[in-house]
RNA sequence: CGGGGCGUAGCGCAGUCCGGUAGCGCACCUGGUUUGGGACCAGGUGGUCGCAGGUUCGAAUCCUGUCACCCCGACCA
């Protein structure tokens, strides 16, 4: 199917339009008929399923399980640790009949008043409550312990509002539960996972972030500790891109999970819980594009290299086949993904447009000129620069051009936020500085108030405390009081 | 839930003030010429104007109600 091709909003005069459009044009997802929803096109689904593979390949390597459990969730199940339903109640979707009939007084259907539920049943927001309420069953010993599980599902959250892959009512995601006898240990796998998620993000999405823990204020409901990756996008908003959260005992007595250790005694489990969702696309847009498109990372690109082949009829193109032909096969081999788009109902200009707002990284355009002179021209989508490059070697240029393609984009993303982050020791400077957006280092003095006030008068949050900051005293730059460290402040999606 | 905006062809919009045959651009289809950066010419298909009432000889246009969606707030691990 085409696409309409228009000039993109200038991102310079309305972000999120331009980012809306971009989603939309490059091929990605489109707004569904149901509130809030998105459908993810299969262009956009195939960049999901190079992150999953890569992640659960990650995960599987720590010694991650995969499993599933149900949508459905009792209500009663989600009621029982306090925290976590006060966080979650106010955007539940709730199932509370089992059937439909006709209507009597006109031709649809409606819902059968007589099919009520005795119990309602929640469409899972989270699985905490649905797995913790099934771990009970499989832990009896020290001896069953660890459980290390991750499930691979769709949530929903009924958000008041709504935005393309960053904050819909239903999002896909992996979620990771664990069951441990230590606190110690439990703490270990939450770093961990968000460890492996910077990993990811940096090595993969070519996404700089910072890791941190969040504020007591801003923690997952239930939780003792949250552990969060936060990255800039190229307006200077923070976008939190993966979280990790120490759970404590909490839900183990909530659910009454607990294990015999070996001095043969009763404990509740220890557990942690983290996940990252389809949200790691929207960062994958926002911090890499350009007013031409999308700038797609070579490692989760679903095409690497796409090659337009310029002829005027068939023997033209016969040749030009032959030709580039063991180039395909070689970069094949190489296990590069390589497109070679012989559509000859599309013009050379359209494709080279096309492919430049769906991302791909490298574009390889051929004619009756280049196979003359034994040359192709080669294009970079980071940098849009052209070259000719002999046809004789193309494979092993094209897969180094790649990893320079991967370390140029984050090495451009790493420039583009450090020179974003600033330290600020006033608070009428930070309220002048926060409308140009960016991180902010700032001493804060650890209570939930001043927090609230920094947000009611900037619209700014703690983002994070960073794990890599130094100990260093200053004052509150709100209220005087000692700290110890600075803080991320930052205004966020 | 508050404040603003919008709803007319697949997409983007004009027409609404001042009622009188449903329009434009892109996309799509046919034919031809083209093909190294988003092709051109000619012809063509496609819309109960968000929905429901009302006023009127006549409503996309005026009135009442209602429903979506978008933006700004509130909300959001």
């Amino acid at each position: 199917m085409a696409i309409e091709l228009q000039h993109l909003t200038k991102r310079q005069e309305n972000y999120s339009q331009w980012y809306n459009e971009l989603v939309v044009k490059a091929d990605l997802a489109e707004q569904s008929a149901v509130r809030g929803c998105m459908v993810i096109k299969p262009y956009g689904y195939a960049i999901w399923e190079k992150m999953q593979q890569t992640l659960d390949q990650m995960f599987k390597r720590t010694g991650v399980k995969n499993a599933y459990f149900p949508l459905l969730i009792p209500k009663s199940f989600l009621c029982r640790e306090a925290e976590h339903v006060e966080g979650f109640a106010k955007e539940c979707a709730v199932v509370t009949h089992y059937r439909l009939k006709n209507d009597p007084n006109g031709t649809g259907v409606i819902v059968d008043p007589e099919a009520r539920l005795e119990e309602e049943l929640i469409v899972r927001p989270t699985s905490e409550t649905i797995i913790w309420g099934t771990y009970k069953n499989w832990i009896h010993s020290y001896r069953d312990l660890p459980i290390i599980c991750n499930q691979w599902a769709n949530v929903m959250r009924w958000e008041m509002r709504t935005r393309m892959f960053l904050r819909t009512s239903e999002f896909l995601w992996q979620e990771g539960h664990c069951a441990h006898a230590t606190a110690e240990e439990s703490e270990a796998r939450t770093v961990q996972m968000i460890n492996l998620y910077a990993e990811f993000a940096r090595k993969y999405m070519a996404l700089p972030v910072v890791i941190g823990v969040k504020t007591e204020t801003e923690r997952f409901a239930g939780a003792l500790n949250t552990y969060t990756i936060e990255a800039m996008m190229q307006d200077g908003k923070a976008l939190q891109s993966g979280t990790s959260h120490n759970l404590g005992q909490n839900f183990a007595k909530a659910f009454d999970v607990t294990f015999v250790n070996k001095e043969n005694k009763p404990e509740y489990v220890w557990a942690n819980s983290w996940g990252v969702s389809t949200r790691l696309m929207g960062a994958l847009i926002m911090a890499h594009s350009d007013d031409n498109g999308l700038v797609l990372p070579p490692h989760l690109a679903p095409i690497q290299v796409v090659i337009v082949p310029i002829f005027k009829n068939a023997e033209q193109l016969a040749k030009i086949t032959e030709t580039i032909t063991p180039i395909i096969e070689e970069l094949a081999a190489k296990g590069i993904s390589v497109k070679f788009d012989d559509d000859d109902k599309k013009r050379p200009g359209f494709k080279f447009a096309d492919y430049e707002l769906k991302g791909v990284p490298v574009r390889l355009a051929i004619g009756a000129r280049d196979i003359e002179a034994g040359t192709i021209e080669v294009m970079r989508r980071d940098t849009l620069e052209k070259s000719q490059l002999q046809i004789a070697g193309l494979p092993e240029s094209i897969e180094a051009l790649l990893e320079e393609i991967q370390q140029n984009i984050y090495d451009k993303a790493l420039k583009m936020r450090d020179s974003r982050v600033k330290k600020v020791d006033s608070y009428d400077e930070f309220k002048k500085e926060i409308e140009n957006g960016g991180f902010f280092l700032c001493h804060w003095d650890g209570t939930p108030e001043t927090e609230e006030l920094i947000k009611a008068e900037t619209k700014a949050t703690i983002r994070c405390i960073p794990l890599d900051g130094e100990e260093e005293e200053g004052v509150c730059m709100v209220t005087g009081k000692p700290s110890k460290r600075r803080v991320i402040i930052a205004r966020a999606y």
